[in-house]
DNA sequence: GCGAAAATACCACTATTTAAGTATTGAAAA
DNA sequence: TTTTCAATACTTAAATAGTGGTATTTTCGC
């Protein structure tokens, strides 16, 4: 049914456009075909079920569900499954998730389009693929501490504008352990002030608005 | 040399899967012709002068300068031109200072490519066009006060995590007028604290990082 | 089970921010 | 030209945040 040799694809995008500009750039390719689309995240799965895709280019930003985590219920069902994370930029903690998760690749859309064919056929060889670029960014905050849950719970709250005080009627703790959380969470972040910490957590994509 | 009624588009973007995307969509209606592609801004006037285009879809983000500067120097120079500011999503913001530069239209990259081909021929014929969703986000924030530059300023120095001593000697001002500042700015963005502040000005693109 | 890391809590102290006023100056707008 | 707005400066007092300790409990990986 299907030709051998051609590298079928599926992408999920939220953005029509997008959709449009990778389908015209695959279908240009001897070698590789669309085979499905998808634009929501939890459409992505039942699309992979019906096409089983060679190589699935999977944005970041749905508006449903994150990417990562439409990646990770199809690697659930699809071990085999090649994703490349297909993004405008996010921070390197994004880029670390979706690597831990799984991904085979970390793509930044502001590539010129041989990059992204390139990049498919590497992936569909077998191998993974980030972009000198983002390895930079990724090597930049490398022997950092990540934030644990708790941390980034009160980071959130801190962002909203929240004394320590409520923060601590919030979560069901005193206003000193909200302190401590505070003082670690700029200690990691290399931040002088809360207002720098919630900053950098944006930049970073640690937490978003 | 080109046929009449053909409305001849010009696209102003980073993202070369994006202009793909725009050009099949474009390339694929009977009364429309792709006439020019920038991928910066610093060549979208020259672009322009190159081929008259009718019609200019402009990209907010550019990696050299911002769409909207972009954008104006060409009104400059062509006060005739209609321009569409295309993006993925920028705070009020942003769209009130398109709109106020002279931009015609305001759209989202996720909107359906057969709203922007609808869009392309209204504002042709000589409309305005906004989204109901931009204009509800637009209207959120309509009868609130906007920040003067100085504002802007102090801001962006308590987002970097200053202190209100420091800022007031990077600005060669007391520290009480930087005081009087931060108030005004919670007052006018109502947030409860400093940190709020920077994650509502982010938020609403008043700021970036 | 052991050791490490995380979350919790308390204390004491200092630094900084925030509130709520008044007031002067220059520039822009009506 | 008057009026408004923005920026500037000051005071006082209270609230909040940040620093540096110690210590207990739980959870997780080895």
């Amino acid at each position: 049914m299907t030709e051998p040799n051609i590298i079928r694809i599926f992408s999920v995008d939220d953005h029509p456009l997008m959709h449009e500009g990778i389908a015209a750039l695959i279908n240009n390719q001897p070698d590789m075909e669309m085979v499905a689309e998808a634009f929501k995240g939890s459409d992505a799965l039942a699309q992979f079920r019906l096409s089983q895709p060679d190589v699935t280019l999977m944005d970041l930003r749905l508006p449903d569900i994150s990417g990562i985590d439409a990646m990770i219920s199809i690697l659930n069902e699809f071990p085999d499954a090649r994703v490349i994370m297909l993004t405008m930029f996010e921070g390197d903690v994004e880029i670390r998730r979706a690597l831990k998760s799984g991904a085979c690749g970390y793509l930044l859309k502001t590539m010129p389009p041989k990059e992204l064919v390139a990049v498919i056929r590497r992936v569909h060889a077998g191998k993974k693929h980030i972009p000198t670029e983002i390895a930079q960014n990724l090597a930049e905050h490398l022997g950092e501490e990540t934030l644990t849950a708790r941390e980034i719970e009160v980071l959130k709250c801190v962002a909203e504008g929240n004394r320590n005080r409520d923060i601590g009627e919030k979560l069901f703790i005193s206003e000193e352990t909200v302190k401590v959380h505070v003082k670690h969470i700029m200690d990691k972040l290399y931040a002088s002030d809360r207002t720098q910490a919630v900053a950098i957590a944006l930049r970073r994509g640690i937490i978003q608005l």
